[in-house]
DNA sequence: AATCTATATCGTAATATTGCAATCAAATAA
DNA sequence: TTATTTGATTGCAATATTACGATATAGATT
Protein backbone atom coordinates (compact mmCIF):
# COMPACT_ATOMS: atom_id res chain seq x y z
CA UNK A 1 0.00 0.00 0.00
CA UNK A 2 0.74 3.62 -0.16
CA UNK A 3 0.00 4.17 -3.50
CA UNK A 4 -3.07 6.67 -4.15
CA UNK A 5 -5.24 4.89 -6.03
CA UNK A 6 -6.10 7.64 -8.84
CA UNK A 7 -7.20 4.58 -11.49
CA UNK A 8 -11.30 4.94 -9.41
CA UNK A 9 -10.93 9.32 -9.08
CA UNK A 10 -12.47 11.44 -12.39
CA UNK A 11 -9.33 12.90 -14.88
CA UNK A 12 -10.52 16.68 -13.19
CA UNK A 13 -10.31 15.47 -9.72
CA UNK A 14 -6.81 13.96 -10.23
CA UNK A 15 -5.65 16.90 -12.35
CA UNK A 16 -6.50 19.29 -9.91
CA UNK A 17 -5.00 17.17 -6.72
CA UNK A 18 -2.10 17.27 -8.79
CA UNK A 19 -1.87 20.87 -8.90
CA UNK A 20 -3.03 21.73 -5.85
CA UNK A 21 0.04 18.70 -4.23
CA UNK A 22 2.40 20.75 -6.95
CA UNK A 23 1.96 23.88 -4.44
CA UNK A 24 1.40 21.98 -0.83
CA UNK A 25 5.31 22.52 0.09
CA UNK A 26 6.29 26.03 1.21
CA UNK A 27 9.74 26.07 -0.42
CA UNK A 28 7.67 26.15 -3.94
CA UNK A 29 5.03 28.78 -2.29
CA UNK A 30 8.74 30.75 -1.31
CA UNK A 31 9.63 29.95 -5.55
CA UNK A 32 6.49 31.33 -6.49
CA UNK A 33 6.26 33.94 -4.47
CA UNK A 34 9.73 34.97 -5.16
CA UNK A 35 8.93 34.90 -9.30
CA UNK A 36 6.05 37.37 -8.68
CA UNK A 37 8.33 39.45 -6.80
CA UNK A 38 11.27 39.47 -8.83
CA UNK A 39 10.20 41.21 -12.04
CA UNK A 40 12.21 39.95 -14.98
CA UNK A 41 12.06 36.36 -13.34
CA UNK A 42 15.32 34.96 -14.11
CA UNK A 43 15.99 32.74 -11.24
CA UNK A 44 19.14 31.18 -10.88
CA UNK A 45 19.40 33.38 -7.79
CA UNK A 46 16.23 31.66 -6.28
CA UNK A 47 19.66 29.46 -4.60
CA UNK A 48 20.21 31.98 -2.66
CA UNK A 49 17.21 33.13 -1.36
CA UNK A 50 16.04 29.97 0.46
CA UNK A 51 17.98 27.70 2.71
CA UNK A 52 17.93 24.86 0.18
CA UNK A 53 20.80 23.18 -1.82
CA UNK A 54 20.97 23.68 -5.26
CA UNK A 55 19.86 19.96 -6.04
CA UNK A 56 16.83 20.67 -4.07
CA UNK A 57 15.98 23.54 -5.08
CA UNK A 58 16.12 22.03 -8.70
CA UNK A 59 14.51 19.44 -7.76
CA UNK A 60 11.29 21.47 -6.48
CA UNK A 61 11.25 23.62 -9.74
CA UNK A 62 10.92 20.41 -11.85
CA UNK A 63 8.04 19.32 -9.69
CA UNK A 64 6.12 22.75 -10.21
CA UNK A 65 7.61 22.60 -13.83
CA UNK A 66 5.71 19.16 -14.34
CA UNK A 67 2.52 20.46 -12.71
CA UNK A 68 2.45 22.84 -15.36
CA UNK A 69 2.98 25.88 -12.76
CA UNK A 70 5.90 27.00 -14.18
CA UNK A 71 7.33 27.16 -17.82
CA UNK A 72 10.85 27.49 -18.10
CA UNK A 73 12.52 29.06 -21.32
CA UNK A 74 16.69 28.12 -21.97
CA UNK A 75 18.18 31.75 -21.82
CA UNK A 76 21.98 31.47 -22.90
CA UNK A 77 24.16 29.89 -20.04
CA UNK A 78 20.81 29.91 -17.79
CA UNK A 79 17.42 29.53 -17.36
CA UNK A 80 14.10 31.83 -17.19
CA UNK A 81 11.44 30.27 -15.52
CA UNK A 82 7.93 32.38 -14.55
CA UNK A 83 4.59 31.27 -13.76
CA UNK A 84 2.31 29.43 -16.27
CA UNK A 85 -1.60 31.79 -16.08
CA UNK A 86 -3.59 28.90 -17.94
CA UNK A 87 -3.22 26.46 -15.09
CA UNK A 88 -3.47 28.98 -12.02
CA UNK A 89 -7.16 30.18 -13.68
CA UNK A 90 -7.79 26.21 -13.63
CA UNK A 91 -7.51 26.60 -9.80
CA UNK A 92 -9.01 30.31 -9.32
CA UNK A 93 -11.89 28.62 -11.15
CA UNK A 94 -12.11 25.66 -8.95
CA UNK A 95 -12.51 27.77 -6.00
CA UNK A 96 -15.60 30.23 -7.98
CA UNK A 97 -17.31 27.28 -8.53
CA UNK A 98 -17.06 25.78 -5.13
CA UNK A 99 -18.04 29.38 -3.64
CA UNK A 100 -21.04 28.99 -5.63
CA UNK A 101 -22.03 25.82 -4.82
CA UNK A 102 -21.55 26.61 -0.97
CA UNK A 103 -23.99 29.79 -1.13
CA UNK A 104 -26.52 27.68 -3.36
CA UNK A 105 -26.40 24.81 -0.43
CA UNK A 106 -26.20 27.30 2.11
CA UNK A 107 -29.44 27.18 4.23
CA UNK A 108 -29.37 23.07 4.68
CA UNK A 109 -25.72 23.14 6.18
CA UNK A 110 -24.94 23.24 9.47
CA UNK B 1 16.77 13.84 6.02
CA UNK B 2 13.05 14.51 4.55
CA UNK B 3 11.32 16.64 6.90
CA UNK B 4 10.39 20.12 5.54
CA UNK B 5 12.15 23.22 7.11
CA UNK B 6 9.15 24.93 7.95
CA UNK B 7 11.09 27.20 10.20
CA UNK B 8 12.60 29.27 7.71
CA UNK B 9 9.37 30.45 5.73
CA UNK B 10 7.11 32.79 7.00
CA UNK B 11 3.75 32.17 8.72
CA UNK B 12 1.69 33.00 5.31
CA UNK B 13 3.75 30.63 3.03
CA UNK B 14 3.70 27.65 5.87
CA UNK B 15 -0.07 27.94 6.36
CA UNK B 16 -1.07 28.18 2.54
CA UNK B 17 1.31 24.92 1.65
CA UNK B 18 -0.52 23.15 4.41
CA UNK B 19 -3.65 24.02 3.15
CA UNK B 20 -2.90 22.86 -0.45
CA UNK B 21 -1.24 20.02 1.12
CA UNK B 22 -4.43 18.85 2.05
CA UNK B 23 -6.49 19.40 -0.67
CA UNK B 24 -3.07 17.87 -2.72
CA UNK B 25 -4.87 13.98 -2.73
CA UNK B 26 -7.59 13.24 -4.93
CA UNK B 27 -9.27 11.35 -2.46
CA UNK B 28 -10.04 14.53 0.14
CA UNK B 29 -11.08 16.17 -3.45
CA UNK B 30 -13.34 13.89 -3.85
CA UNK B 31 -14.92 14.14 -0.66
CA UNK B 32 -14.97 17.88 -1.14
CA UNK B 33 -16.93 17.21 -4.21
CA UNK B 34 -19.43 14.52 -2.40
CA UNK B 35 -19.77 17.46 0.37
CA UNK B 36 -20.64 20.10 -2.29
CA UNK B 37 -23.05 17.79 -4.17
CA UNK B 38 -25.29 16.08 -0.91
CA UNK B 39 -27.11 19.04 -0.37
CA UNK B 40 -27.44 17.95 3.68
CA UNK B 41 -23.71 17.77 4.27
CA UNK B 42 -24.15 14.63 6.41
CA UNK B 43 -21.45 12.28 5.29
CA UNK B 44 -21.73 8.83 6.70
CA UNK B 45 -22.07 7.41 3.53
CA UNK B 46 -19.01 8.69 2.17
CA UNK B 47 -17.21 5.40 2.93
CA UNK B 48 -19.56 3.80 0.10
CA UNK B 49 -18.86 6.54 -2.59
CA UNK B 50 -15.14 6.46 -2.64
CA UNK B 51 -13.41 3.21 -3.23
CA UNK B 52 -11.24 3.56 0.45
CA UNK B 53 -11.44 1.57 3.59
CA UNK B 54 -13.52 3.35 6.06
CA UNK B 55 -10.13 4.09 8.42
CA UNK B 56 -8.64 5.40 5.38
CA UNK B 57 -11.50 7.85 4.67
CA UNK B 58 -11.49 8.74 8.70
CA UNK B 59 -7.77 9.75 8.18
CA UNK B 60 -8.22 11.99 4.77
CA UNK B 61 -11.32 13.55 6.88
CA UNK B 62 -8.79 14.32 10.03
CA UNK B 63 -6.65 15.93 7.55
CA UNK B 64 -9.42 18.34 5.96
CA UNK B 65 -10.35 18.76 9.09
CA UNK B 66 -7.05 19.67 10.84
CA UNK B 67 -6.46 22.01 7.89
CA UNK B 68 -9.85 23.59 8.54
CA UNK B 69 -11.11 22.83 5.56
CA UNK B 70 -14.04 20.96 6.92
CA UNK B 71 -15.52 21.24 10.20
CA UNK B 72 -17.34 18.18 12.13
CA UNK B 73 -20.51 18.28 14.30
CA UNK B 74 -21.26 15.13 16.31
CA UNK B 75 -25.18 14.42 15.31
CA UNK B 76 -26.35 12.23 17.61
CA UNK B 77 -24.74 9.03 16.69
CA UNK B 78 -23.06 10.22 13.36
CA UNK B 79 -20.98 13.04 12.37
CA UNK B 80 -21.98 15.65 10.36
CA UNK B 81 -19.40 17.15 8.12
CA UNK B 82 -19.19 20.30 6.18
CA UNK B 83 -17.14 22.57 4.16
CA UNK B 84 -15.96 25.20 6.04
CA UNK B 85 -16.19 28.54 3.99
CA UNK B 86 -13.25 30.86 5.74
CA UNK B 87 -10.22 29.08 4.80
CA UNK B 88 -11.18 28.43 0.97
CA UNK B 89 -11.09 32.45 0.97
CA UNK B 90 -7.66 32.63 2.04
CA UNK B 91 -7.20 30.12 -0.77
CA UNK B 92 -9.37 32.04 -2.97
CA UNK B 93 -7.44 35.49 -1.96
CA UNK B 94 -4.00 33.66 -2.45
CA UNK B 95 -4.82 32.96 -6.44
CA UNK B 96 -6.65 36.81 -6.71
CA UNK B 97 -3.36 38.43 -5.54
CA UNK B 98 -1.29 36.05 -7.81
CA UNK B 99 -3.38 36.75 -10.88
CA UNK B 100 -2.72 40.69 -9.72
CA UNK B 101 1.12 41.09 -9.37
CA UNK B 102 1.07 38.78 -13.35
CA UNK B 103 -0.58 41.48 -14.62
CA UNK B 104 1.36 44.13 -13.40
CA UNK B 105 4.35 42.68 -14.66
CA UNK B 106 3.33 40.66 -17.87
CA UNK B 107 5.75 43.02 -20.08
CA UNK B 108 8.67 41.83 -18.18
CA UNK B 109 8.23 38.41 -18.70
CA UNK B 110 8.96 35.47 -20.95
C1' DA C 1 -27.72 -5.14 29.64
C1' DA C 2 -26.57 -6.80 25.04
C1' DT C 3 -26.26 -5.40 20.43
C1' DC C 4 -25.94 -2.68 16.50
C1' DT C 5 -24.11 1.35 13.97
C1' DA C 6 -20.93 4.98 13.02
C1' DT C 7 -16.59 6.72 13.43
C1' DA C 8 -11.87 7.04 15.50
C1' DT C 9 -7.43 5.12 16.71
C1' DC C 10 -3.51 1.81 16.61
C1' DG C 11 -0.14 -0.72 14.33
C1' DT C 12 2.08 -1.71 10.30
C1' DA C 13 3.45 -2.44 5.36
C1' DA C 14 4.12 -0.18 0.95
C1' DT C 15 5.27 3.80 -1.27
C1' DA C 16 6.35 8.78 -1.84
C1' DT C 17 8.65 12.99 -0.57
C1' DT C 18 12.36 15.86 1.06
C1' DG C 19 17.02 17.08 1.13
C1' DC C 20 21.79 16.80 0.01
C1' DA C 21 26.58 15.36 -1.63
C1' DA C 22 28.56 13.95 -5.66
C1' DT C 23 28.49 14.10 -10.35
C1' DC C 24 27.23 15.24 -15.04
C1' DA C 25 26.11 18.32 -19.19
C1' DA C 26 26.26 22.40 -21.67
C1' DA C 27 27.17 27.16 -22.43
C1' DT C 28 30.47 30.80 -21.51
C1' DA C 29 34.94 32.89 -20.33
C1' DA C 30 39.75 32.65 -19.94
C1' DT D 1 41.58 24.09 -25.18
C1' DT D 2 40.87 24.57 -20.38
C1' DA D 3 38.54 26.54 -16.70
C1' DT D 4 34.23 28.38 -14.88
C1' DT D 5 29.46 28.87 -14.30
C1' DT D 6 24.69 27.25 -14.26
C1' DG D 7 21.56 23.99 -13.68
C1' DA D 8 20.05 18.94 -14.07
C1' DT D 9 20.62 14.12 -12.63
C1' DT D 10 21.93 10.27 -9.66
C1' DG D 11 21.99 7.84 -5.46
C1' DC D 12 20.86 7.59 -0.94
C1' DA D 13 19.27 8.48 3.96
C1' DA D 14 15.59 10.40 6.78
C1' DT D 15 10.96 11.20 7.12
C1' DA D 16 6.05 11.48 5.63
C1' DT D 17 1.99 9.70 3.40
C1' DT D 18 -1.32 6.29 2.03
C1' DA D 19 -3.99 2.40 2.92
C1' DC D 20 -5.99 -1.16 5.65
C1' DG D 21 -6.99 -4.87 9.27
C1' DA D 22 -7.88 -5.07 13.94
C1' DT D 23 -9.63 -2.86 17.65
C1' DA D 24 -11.68 0.75 20.50
C1' DT D 25 -15.29 4.10 21.62
C1' DA D 26 -19.73 6.13 21.96
C1' DG D 27 -24.48 6.78 20.97
C1' DA D 28 -28.79 4.29 19.45
C1' DT D 29 -31.69 0.30 19.44
C1' DT D 30 -33.50 -3.86 21.09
Amino acid sequence: MGATKTDFYTNKQNHVAVLFKALGHPARIAILDYLLKVDNCICGDIVNELPLAQPTISQHLKELKNAGLIKGNVEGNSICYCIDETVLEILQKYFTTISTKIEKKKANCC
